[in-house]
DNA sequence: TAAAAATACTCCATAGGTATTTTAT
DNA sequence: ATAAAATACCTATGGAGTATTTTTA
C-alpha cells in the first residue's frame, strides 16, 4: 500500500536527484530512503529511479509519478493548513518571507505592531532574494511573501499594498538640484551603485533609467542597501533608495535624496502566497498589518527632504 | 504527521458516520479506528468528528477536511492506475461493471475474445444497476462501466460504442404485425412486463412509449429479462428487448419478435469512467474489444425475424 | 439498558539506524 | 579509487489486536 511517506522520499529524490542529499533533507539515513524508494518501486510494479553511479535520475515513469505525488503532498500540507485556519484568524504561525530591500524597513514596525495587536501570533521571518522566497513559497517552506509585485506565477495570489517611489540618492555636496528626471545620461556622469545581482531594486533601478542588465556600471554588487549608501555618502557615487528605506537609511549617514519628475518611477509592494492556500484570510489580514507598518509616504505638498 | 491511513480512515468515517462501520470497511478494528481519527485529530488541532451515541458525524472542519481527503485518495489511486496504465496497454486487471441488460449478452463474446486477443488481461466483472456502477466507479471499486448513454456527471469520460435497437416482443400467437408504432395505446391492450424499478431499461421503454414511471402497468418487476421473455411466451403479455439480446433470448423461447416504425427506439450503449483516470488509453481499447464483442446488429434489409 | 466509542494492555510488523558490501565510473 | 546505492542486521516505535470500561441517549 502507497504511504505518504514513500511520496515525500520520491519527491525528495526527485527533487535532489541523489539518494543521500534526499535522505539528509528528509532527516532519514540513506538505506532507510532506499528501503522505501523500493517498497514504493514494488507497490508499482516499476522502476522509477535510475541508480546511476553519479546520482540518481528519474525514469519517464518516474517523472509521472513524482509529479502527481508533489500535487498530493501539496493538498495533505493544504489539509494542515485547512485545520490552522479554523483554529482562527491569525492564531497560527506565519512563516513569512520578505526580500531584503524591505524587510529591514518593515519589520521592526510590523513587529511590535503584531505584539500588540495580536501577541499569540508568530511570525517566522526569512529574508532572501525574490527568486529563492518564490522556491521556498512553492514548496511550502514559506507560507507568504512580502516583495515587489507584479509575479508571472498564475499559481499565486497577490494583494498589492502600496507604491513605493524610488529617489535618487546623491553624496551631500553633489551639485545636482531635483528634480531629476531619469536617464541613462543621469548615470554616466557618476557611479550607480547597486546591489549584487539578484535584487529586484537593482533591476528596477537600471529599467527606470533605461539601462540593460548587462549595462550596469558599478563592478561589485553589495547585498545590503546601508553599504550603498555608506558608500554614497563617502562620495563614490549615487544610487537609488525606495522610499520606505529613507526613514532608516539617512538617519545615520550623510546623504542628499532627490525626487525624480513625474512620473515618479515606483515600485508596487505586496504579498503573495500559494493561491490554492487555505489560508488566504491571515494573509489578507497580515497584509492590512504590513500596510499600517510600512512608513508613511511623502508629503506630496512638501518636497522631501 | 499526516498519514495516508488516517485519510483513508477519515473517509471511511465520514461514509459511514460510524466508527464501527467504518472500521469494518477498513479492514481493522474498531479501536485501531478510533486512535488513528485521535491522532489525526491531535495532529491537525481539531476535533474532527462528533460522537454521539448513535454514531458519529462530522464538525464542520471535520466535512472540509474529508473533502479534502477524499481528493488526496483519488489523486493516490491515480497515481496506482498510471503505474498500471505505464505497464502497457491492457496489461493490468481491469474491474470492469456492466447493467444487467447488456453483460448476459456482452460478457461471453468479450470473454472469449479478450482470451484470444490479450490473454493476460484480467478482467474483473461487476453486474447491477446503473446507479450503484456509478457509485462503485466514483470511489474507486470499479475502472470502467459498459452502460446507456447519456451520464449527467461531467466528472465521468464516455466513449459511445453502437446504438442498439429496441424491439416488441409478443407472444407467438399474438395478432398484432409489424412494424408497429410505439404509443401508450399499444401498450394499454396488452400487458408491459418490465424490469423491476432502478434498471435503465424500464425507464427506457415507459418512455419511449411515452408514459411516465408512474404510469407502469406491470405489477411485480423481474430482475432477469429471461424471465420476462418465458413470461411473454407464456402469453403473459409483451416487453421490450433490446437489440443485443435477441440472440440469447430467441434461443429457447418462442416468442416473435417484431420492430418499431421509423424513427426505431434506440438505446446508445458506451463506456464511461472516471475523466481523471491515466487509464484512458485502456478503456478506449477495451471499448474496441466491446464493440466487435457486441452481436451484430440487425441486417436492415432482411426484416427481422 | 443498550449501543457506541474510548481506554488498557499486549504483541509484532516495520521503519529506521549503523555497519558493511556491491556497483559503476 | 571513489562515490553512491544496496544489503545485512538490529532496535524501537507504533499500529493493530482483544478485552474492558466509559459515556450517553
Amino acid at each position: 500500500m502507497i504511504s505518504l511517506k514513500q511520496l515525500r522520499y520520491l519527491d525528495a529524490v526527485a527533487r535532489f536527484g541523489h539518494f543521500g542529499k534526499a535522505a539528509a533533507h528528509c532527516g532519514i539515513s540513506q538505506p532507510a530512503l532506499s528501503m522505501q524508494i523500493q517498497e514504493l518501486e514494488a507497490a508499482l510494479g516499476l522502476c522509477l529511479v535510475e541508480r546511476r553511479s553519479r546520482g540518481a535520475s528519474l525514469t519517464a515513469p518516474g517523472l509521472e509519478i513524482a509529479a502527481r505525488a508533489a500535487r498530493v503532498l501539496a493538498e495533505v500540507r493544504d489539509i494542515s493548513d485547512v485545520a490552522l485556519a479554523f483554529s482562527g484568524l491569525l492564531a497560527a504561525p506565519i512563516r513569512f518571507g520578505a526580500i531584503p530591500t524591505v524587510a529591514p524597513y518593515v519589520l521592526p514596525p510590523l513587529l511590535s505592531l503584531i505584539r500588540t495587536r495580536h501577541p499569540s501570533l508568530e511570525l517566522r521571518v526569512r529574508e532572501t532574494h525574490t527568486d529563492q522566497l518564490l522556491v521556498e513559497l512553492a514548496d511550502g517552506r514559506l507560507d507568504v511573501l512580502l516583495l515587489a509585485l507584479p509575479l508571472a506565477n498564475p499559481d499565486l495570489a497577490t494583494l498589492a499594498l502600496r507604491e513605493d517611489r524610488f529617489l535618487l540618492a546623491v553624496p551631500p555636496g553633489h551639485t545636482i538640484r531635483g528634480p531629476v528626471r531619469a536617464t541613462p545620461e543621469l548615470i554616466r556622469n557618476d557611479r550607480l551603485l547597486l546591489l549584487e545581482e539578484g535584487h529586484c531594486l537593482r533591476d528596477q533601478a537600471l529599467a527606470v533609467c533605461g539601462l540593460r542588465r548587462a549595462e550596469a556600471i558599478d563592478t561589485f554588487g553589495a547585498t545590503n542597501l546601508t553599504t550603498i549608501v555608506q558608500l554614497v555618502a563617502s562620495g563614490l557615487g549615487l544610487t537609488f533608495l525606495p522610499e520606505i528605506s529613507l526613514g532608516l537609511e539617512c538617519r545615520h549617514a550623510d546623504i542628499r535624496v532627490i525626487r525624480f519628475d513625474e512620473p515618479e518611477p515606483t515600485r508596487t509592494l505586496g504579498l503573495a502566497w500559494r493561491a490554492s492556500s487555505p489560508r488566504s484570510a491571515d494573509f489578507e489580514a497580515l497584509g492590512e498589518l504590513v500596510r499600517e507598518a510600512l512608513p508613511a509616504p511623502l508629503d506630496p505638498a512638501r518636497p522631501f527632504p
